[in-house]
DNA sequence: TGAAACAAGTCCTCAGACAACCTGAGAGGT
DNA sequence: ACCTCTCAGGTTGTCTGAGGACTTGTTTCA
């Protein structure tokens, strides 16, 4: 698993994270007044502009309230929207993270659970992945989540097969646009397929952690290229 | 299109009301590149501070996603359906052998990245939690739960602090209710505060595996007594 | 043909200015 | 003593200009 600081991002994204944890974490209870903008965007070396647009984010999130003249107010202290809302703003690579960490657990779990079913439908899947490599990216990038879903629903919790769910759309569409450019093809077609086929593999005849290693290194491949 | 001369609303909302209409009403498809600041101030009739505030506003909503240098895209055309709500209807072993997945990675990663302000709010935590164990089942549950929220921050990745945040409320609720009938201190308060403890001072000390291991032990002994 | 350099367009951030508005304190009248 | 009015200070709302950082498409050159 490649490491490494994960976040050089926008300043108002950083100053609406951590305004948000302030009212999250319970430092500034319903009602209280914030600081002025010109005070908040010295106590957090920006400039007011930056401080406005995070007010303006975590209002839109329904944590404050702000009425001219008289100050920001804080408006409730829990967090109320979607997490795939969430996720569809987030950054890819650690989206990818994420998702490379609840695979490869699922992977492990699938190797011990997967019924005859679950095996046909990721060998189904492996060949309409094989097929689709010629095709154009979008097609491609949807099979290749499908043999994923498969596999992660292989592991038969109902839990990580929704959680999933929620990862597939935002992941699909920014493979699209970066399946050339990870030469998640190109580079290599073979090992892609070889890696893919070995795993279902691993997965139908119960060696987990051969499975699980298979997946890892995949998964840590293409976050890695991701993070350049 | 200029925006009402009149000021009934703030001028933010009212930008942000438009977009929003063009966005959900299928104007702007998936994709699309909205256009530029400026071109989106002059056509409104506002300045450019009030048209990032606006889009600031829908990117919290999960509705775009501005680019530097790029642009800012639609991402979505559609309010998301709530995963939180689906956690709290699926069955408590389920919720937690996800959870633990995430978790005993979360603390591989957090055992690489963890600053020192993390550690320190770990201790803090982890002294809290020992301080709860006196007290009743609810304050100890939640003091648990802070210490293991803690550990997942440690791993800097907010997609994951986000999913554990969705996980916290449905367990704290059922382990209010299990945490006698599930010995988690009954059995043996030892050894829930030195398991933690040792826990704590892996991740402080970067020994990943170690980490790892325990909080695997860990979680995995309270999952099998829940299939029990 | 392919890679490197360039240029235009875009978002990101800051600083300053003024307007609109709210709040609390004080003056003045009842 | 109480109420009303006025006003000063502080706050958010908005606009503008400027420069930096980044992306993308084109052009140039080997």
């Amino acid at each position: 698993m490649p490491l490494g600081s994960l976040r050089p991002s926008p300043l108002v994204e950083q100053a609406t994270e951590h305004l948000r944890e302030q009212i999250l974490g319970g430092q500034w209870p319903v009602g209280t007044r914030l600081p002025g903008e010109t005070a908040l965007a010295t106590s957090l070396g920006v400039g007011r502009s930056t401080v406005r647009e995070a007010v303006r984010a975590l209002a839109e999130a329904g944590l404050v309230k702000s009425r001219q003249g008289a100050g920001v107010f804080v408006i409730s202290t829990e967090p109320q929207q979607d997490f795939g809302a969430r996720l569809r703003r987030a950054a890819l690579a650690e989206v990818y993270e994420v998702r490379a960490m609840l695979e490869v657990q699922a992977a492990r779990l699938a190797a011990h659970r997967r019924t005859d079913e679950d095996v046909a439908v990721m060998v189904a899947a492996l060949a309409a992945r094989r097929l689709a490599s010629g095709g154009d990216d979008a097609a491609f990038v949807d099979a290749d989540i499908a043999l994923h879903a498969a596999i992660v629903a292989a592991a038969r919790n109902p839990v990580l097969t929704d959680l999933f769910a929620e990862f597939a759309p935002v992941l699909r569409e920014a493979l699209v646009d970066l399946v050339d450019l990870l030469a998640l093809r190109a580079a290599d077609p073979a090992t892609g397929e070889a890696a893919h086929a070995s795993l279902v593999s691993a997965i139908a005849s119960g060696e987990a952690e051969e499975a699980a290693g298979i997946l890892d290194a995949e998964l840590s491949a293409t976050l890695t290229r991701l993070r350049t």
